[in-house]
RNA sequence: GCCGAGGUGGCGAAAUUGGUAGACGCACCUGCCUUAGGAGCAGGCCCCGCAAGGGAUGGAGGUUCGAGUCCUCUCCUCGGCACCA
């Protein structure tokens, strides 16, 4: 350290003692005198150390706070521990800990740590979701969900993690493997409680829609709901009363369903007597080998019949086969699917490998711009054949080349009544150029619904065109009619000649990249054919009408799925129920809340839940209900302790209720919530549910519980890579303070780049040393201080600073409003001494990022009381308008030079002045230019 | 594949409504001061060019007096969802 550099260990501990003294962070909710600002953070996990990312999660967001304060508003700036999880069970088990010692000492040692940032935080109202006192009212909240019928109990295919031996929710598993420990995860049926956030999906996308929230963390949670708007028909199984239930959000394509899909654990499946059964169970029994991962991962197509099965097409009557595979999944929509390989691409995989029928119902509309359809002129619809004739030997495609129009196209023509395609187009084949030694290789795409106007008949015709692939298998010929010849001539094209033919195909491009591609699916719009009455309409506009002729249903469905909280875990909140002698659910009663965690259990993974080691737990439940009453040995998930904090920091004391409802009409929603964008889809999600459940109770007064939510930014280590110790890039944030200090710190965190990005920040091991820097510079003007007012150059950076760090911050956009600091201060430097007015000042903006150093120097200048107590500046309206601005000088657009003028300069004004420009002068000397474009204060550009 | 956010010097990044591209800082370079420097001070620092000047915000077009910013196409990176019917 420099011989000039300031104590920060000694002027840390003395400013954190002022303002304990002065008891600066004690928010007094009741305070009407002063608007509210409620500002949060996520409550830690207590893990032992703080880490970096810990300083700027907090550190950070409290220069807000302490801005917020100095802007005279009464700021909640709580702290908590979201202190139930596995992290303590597992020290539990390695190293034999007790999970709530570990627990403790870990509060205890980041509360230490927490409290070296200089964190403004209120202390006095600390939570901690461990402690009986808290998990008290997370049980009487789950006994609410309860009694309203949004926690159920039932038997469900849970998500199973082997190595932490406990049941996951889907938002805990992350490609088919556990998100905490990667471990794949395997599938049981276990009864479990569950909260019923499907109910509320509507309502979570709909109120999502207002939030002023980053479009990327609303959509995230859009999809994560993902709603999806569709029917529920049924098909009948032939001979029986059984009748299969299907989700679609196509029924438009329902007259192209040729087969029934359901998922293998679908109970029809085993209920139906299929005739092949022993095939189907062990296809049943093979699924259910296969792992989440490896259903995911493999995306080929397996299957069996149901032999002996069919289901009756509601609309064709057609009778069609069942299958079972699994790609159809149990667990979305109804668990099975009606099949329409033609339009879409999953069906369409499964058809062609079981060698399913495909048919094509929708087809693309295109009109032939250089001949369309004409007003008033009759309309002739018919089907029509495009073959496209390769050659193998010599790589090429027949054509015709039309004499008299001079235009090239494949080969086509119609179809005749009860005419296969195939003969259609093999017929025309051999009529137009003789060939007739043909094998049909396959269509290229569906049927093309081509409008175009015949102008030898006078008529629009509507061509419902299939594109069909040959191969010449030999060139032998038939002769070709005379009738024929005198219209066009056969030509063999190559890839190259076809396209720079420009084929007179308004399906052209349909059919070259069917050419050279794989066959598919048509998945977008068109006309419908095939579909008897409701041929010739557009697909969309028919949609509902069909779904009404099949007798179908309009639904919605939501990928969301309820929220499993049961777990088979030691360190959670227990779940307040018990069961009588006959199995059935009893609330524990009020006055026996908090139901407290028992502890004397075996933590031994043993796939069992822990509880269930407990004597005293089967004790007390005997005790207090009687003989063969059992107790309830999984715990909650610690989402739920997290999903309602933010309310019990306004009554964090209170053993009467969970929260206080008068004030939480005062502070609620919070103003502004700053948090990591991993609890997006989680946490996020699951405590805007339980706000709007508890909002439907009457329990909190708003219907959403954040109103601004800013997802923070990622620290790396300084390799640019994520820290970790297995890559040695750890900075560990206690040294770095030994040496520079937290003010240091701090400010390089808020200096590192925007806070409300989704950017990943590397740590630069000179950013620290660089704002030490910076403060000394600071701390250096003090014993130059000139008595007096301050100049009017130092007013106006101070009045430029104080408005760009309040704008800037509020947009948590930290970095600048650092750059805005030093810049300020370069100003201040600018003369050999500045005055103590300035200073002054100076010191107020510089309060909120360095706390402590801010505060030795406000006594420093002999200023009474505590700077954090000061009111922010408020900048006078005339030094933020300068007297002469910049204007730049540019001809047709270029920079040529610039000028000083009086903000207020005339066009005229400027023009003289940019004369002193030598070029521009030349130029104006030689006539007036075309046009002149004056932005005042500016730009003046010439052209000439 | 669908959706979202991005792409600007050696690095982190600036750039209210289209109006001086690169603020501020890091690193680096030169000089001064110093017994010393991981200190301080002064200056330089996108590219080409002696200069005048020209080029440059992933790429290609377009609109405009003027485009990092608006439009079209395209490439790449990150994030979310994904056999979701």
């Amino acid at each position: 350290m420099g011989k000039t550099g300031y104590d920060h260990k000694a002027l840390e501990k003395a400013a954190r003692e002022k303002w304990a003294e002065r008891n600066l962070y004690v928010t007094d909710l009741t305070d009407e005198s002063k608007e509210p600002y409620y500002l949060l953070f996520e409550f830690p996990y207590p893990s032992g150390d703080l880490h970096i990312g810990h300083w700027f999660a907090f550190g950070v967001t409290d220069i807000f706070a302490r801005l917020k304060r100095m802007q005279g508003k009464n700021v909640l700036f709580p702290i908590g521990f979201d202190a139930f999880g596995l992290p303590a069970e597992n020290a539990a088990i390695k190293f034999g800990k007790d999970p709530k010692e570990w627990t403790v000492a870990n509060m205890e040692r980041m509360t230490e740590q927490l409290k070296s940032i200089g964190l403004s935080v209120d202390w006095s109202k600390r939570i901690a979701s461990c402690e009986p006192k808290y998990y008290h009212w997370t049980q009487w909240l789950f006994q609410k969900f309860y009694e309203q019928g949004l926690a159920e109990r039932r038997n469900a295919p849970v998500k199973w993690c082997p190595k932490d031996q406990t049941v996951l929710a889907n938002e805990q598993v992350v490609n088919g493997a556990c998100e905490r420990c990667g471990t794949e995860v395997e599938e049981k049926n276990l009864t479990q409680w569950f909260l019923k956030i499907t109910q509320y999906a509507e309502r979570l996308l709909a109120d999502l829609e207002p939030l002023p929230w980053l479009e990327e963390i609303k959509e995230a949670q859009r999809q994560w709901i993902g709603k999806s708007e569709g029917a529920k028909l049924w098909f009948t199984i032939e001979g029986s009363e059984e009748a299969i239930e299907v989700f679609t959000t196509r029924p438009d394509t329902l007259y192209g369903a040729t087969y029934v899909v359901l998922a293998p654990e679908h109970p029809l499946v085993s209920a139906l007597p299929a005739t092949n059964r022993a095939e189907v169970d062990a296809y049943v029994a093979q699924t259910k080998l296969k792992t989440e991962r490896e259903r995911q991962e493999n995306k080929d197509k397996t299957g069996v019949r149901l032999e002996g099965i069919t289901a009756v097409n509601p609309v064709t009557k057609e009778l069609i086969p069942v299958f079972a595979a699994d790609y159809v999944l149990a667990t979305y929509g109804t668990g099975a699917v009606m099949a329409v390989p033609a339009h879409d691409e999953r069906d369409f995989a499964f058809a062609k490998k079981y060698d399913l029928p495909i048919r094509y119902v929708v087809a693309p509309k295109m009109i032939d711009t250089g001949n369309p359809p004409q007003d008033g002129k009759r309309v002739v619809k018919r089907y029509s054949i495009l073959a496209v004739v390769h050659d193998p030997k010599t790589k090429k495609y027949l054509s015709l080349k039309w004499k008299e129009q001079g235009w090239t196209t494949f080969i086509t023509g119609g179809i005749d009544a009860d005419e296969d395609v195939v003969e259609a187009a093999k017929r025309e084949i051999l009529e137009e150029t003789g060939y007739k030694n043909l094998k049909f290789i396959r269509r290229l795409g569906g049927p093309v619904w081509a409008e175009f106007f015949a102008a030898h008949k006078d008529e629009n015709r509507i061509a419902i065109n299939s594109p069909l692939l040959f191969e010449l298998e030999n060139d032998e010929r038939d002769p070709v009619a005379q009738a024929e010849l005198d219209q066009h001539e056969a030509h063999w094209l190559d890839l190259k000649e076809i396209a720079a033919e420009k084929m007179r195909h308004a399906e052209i491009e349909q059919i070259l990249s069917h050419l050279d591609g794989e066959d598919g699916a048509y998945t977008g719009d068109g006309m419908l054919i095939n579909s008897e009455a409701f041929d010739g309409r557009e697909n969309r506009e028919a949609l509902w009408d069909i779904v009404t002729a099949a007798d179908g249903e309009k639904t919605t469905n939501y990928r969301i799925r309820d929220w499993l909280v049961s777990r088979q875990r030691y360190w959670g909140c227990p779940i307040p129920v018990v069961y009588d002698p006959e199995g059935k659910v009893h609330l524990v009663p009020a006055e026996h809340l908090p139901w407290l965690l028992p502890e004397d259990v075996d933590f031994k993974p043993t796939g069992e839940a822990p509880l269930a080691s407990s004597k005293e737990l089967k004790e007390r439940v005997t005790r207090i209900f009687g003989e063969g009453w059992t107790p309830e040995y999984d715990t909650l998930d610690t989402f739920v302790d997290s999903s309602w904090y933010y309310t019990r920091y306004l009554a964090a004391d209170d053993d009467t209720q969970f929260s206080n409802f008068s004030l939480m009409k005062r502070w609620l929603p919070v103003q502004r919530y700053s948090g990591g964008s991993e609890h997006t889809t989680m946490h996020l999600l699951y405590a805007r549910f339980f706000h709007k459940a508890l909002y439907d109770l009457a329990l909190v007064p708003t219907p959403e519980p954040f109103h601004e939510r800013f997802n923070r930014a990622i620290i790396l280590g300084p390799d640019g890579n994520k820290m970790s110790k297995s890559k040695g890039n750890v900075i560990n944030p206690d040294d770095i303070v030994e040496k520079y200090g937290a003010d240091a710190v701090r400010m390089y965190l808020a200096f590192i780049g925007p806070y409300n990005e989704a950017g990943h920040y590397p740590w630069s091991l000179d950013g620290v040393p660089a704002m030490r820097r910076f403060l000394e510079r600071v701390t250096k003007l003090v014993p130059n201080l000139k008595e007096g007012s301050a100049t009017e150059a130092e007013r106006k950076a101070l009045a430029k600073a104080t408005v760009k760090v309040a704008d800037d911050s509020e947009r948590f956009k930290f970095n600048t409003a650092v750059s805005g600091l030093m810049v300020c201060l370069n100003e201040l430097e600018a003369s050999k001494s500045c005055s103590k007015e300035a200073f002054v000042e100076f010191v107020k903006l510089l309060a909120p990022f360095a706390p402590h150093l801010t505060e030795q120097l406000w006594e420093a200048v002999g200023q009474a009381g505590s700077v954090h107590e000061a009111l922010w500046p408020a900048a006078d309206p005339s030094l933020l308008t300068e007297d002469t601005v910049t204007v730049v000088v540019q001809v047709a657009g270029k920079k040529r030079g610039e000028v000083m003028l009086a903000p207020t300069a005339s066009e005229e004004e400027a023009l003289k002045a940019a004369q002193s420009i030598p070029t521009v002068a030349e130029l104006l000397a030689q006539g007036t230019p075309k046009r002149v474009v004056y932005v005042s204060g500016k730009i003046l550009n010439i052209v000439p």
